[in-house]
DNA sequence: TCAGATACTATCATTTTAGTAGTAAGTCAC
DNA sequence: GTGACTTACTACTAAAATGATAGTATCTGA
């Protein structure tokens, strides 16, 4: 992953938001996580100029959230798919969406649980206490790693 | 920007995005979650142009993420404190910062619980289930409100 | 040989952003 | 009541990013 930034902000929002803080990359992360590979399913499902996916997916690519991959020698045809850290932005992207269901008008898609056939309700905690995200007082801190008091 | 579908897009996601789709907004909404509310403190915790600035928290008080609240009368001062649903807002800006937490390199700050001064471990899950997001196949379908199946 | 698929690049007009300076309304200090 | 200061902006211009469209390179199959 690409860290050798100039100035590495320590707020982990800024740092994560210098590699998707764009809507298009969160758009292509969403689109990959549906199962696109290829640039031209990416062009079509986004209607995107194809200067701009190319610079897209090159800086995703760059920062270790897709990587391409030889789908075919002959003729060479390369695909993008998501990293273990792309894969990792699938619940940000939910909590996203989750966000503009409570938010936003407009009759916009739900997510369903294939097993149970019922409507998801995604929701943020810490997974130390339990709690929800929010409902506790937090603050930011530096720790050591390892420092477990 | 086209966000590929007709007006309003069916994909939360994308409809999201429309509202905190760009860099600057998002950090402005972390900002104000810390507490701050009058332009020169974002300009300064930023180092935003003024000219962004003032567009940007136009654009999120027009789309109902922040509300402009007189806090002088003489001079007449405004701030711009969270609606509802800007503080709804702090779980997708913990999510996002727990994701490069664990994958960006960098001594990143962490979120810790003032009560127990642990720190905090952000995850997904699906409160219906309790299942963590993405740990269960999963799919977009729409829904009518009320179905209760 | 020729149409078609795929993954782009080139070009250029338009839009957005960044940087700096300046403004308007008021306060406070003397 | 003059001048320094604060706050919340706007004006202006240069630089960068984006969008739209067209074109290229490589290979396949008919």
């Amino acid at each position: 992953m690409n860290t050798s930034n100039e100035s590495l902000p320590q707020c982990p929002v800024a740092r994560g938001l210098t590699f998707v803080g764009d809507t298009w990359s969160i758009l292509i992360l969403r689109d990959a996580h549906e199962g696109l590979t290829r640039f031209d399913q990416f062009r079509k499902s986004l209607g995107i100029a194809p200067t701009i996916l190319t610079r897209r997916l090159a800086s995703l690519t760059k920062d270790g959230l897709l990587e391409k991959h030889l789908y075919s020698e002959r003729p060479p045809r390369e695909e993008y798919v998501l990293t273990e850290a792309g894969r990792d932005f699938l619940p940000v992207l939910i909590m996203i969406g989750a966000w503009a269901q409570r938010n936003c008008d407009g009759n916009l898609a739900r997510y369903i649980d294939v097993e149970t056939g019922r409507e998801i309700e995604p929701i943020g905690i810490d997974a130390v206490t339990g709690a929800k995200l929010g409902s506790r007082p937090m603050r930011m801190g530096l720790v050591q790693k390892g420092d477990d008091t």
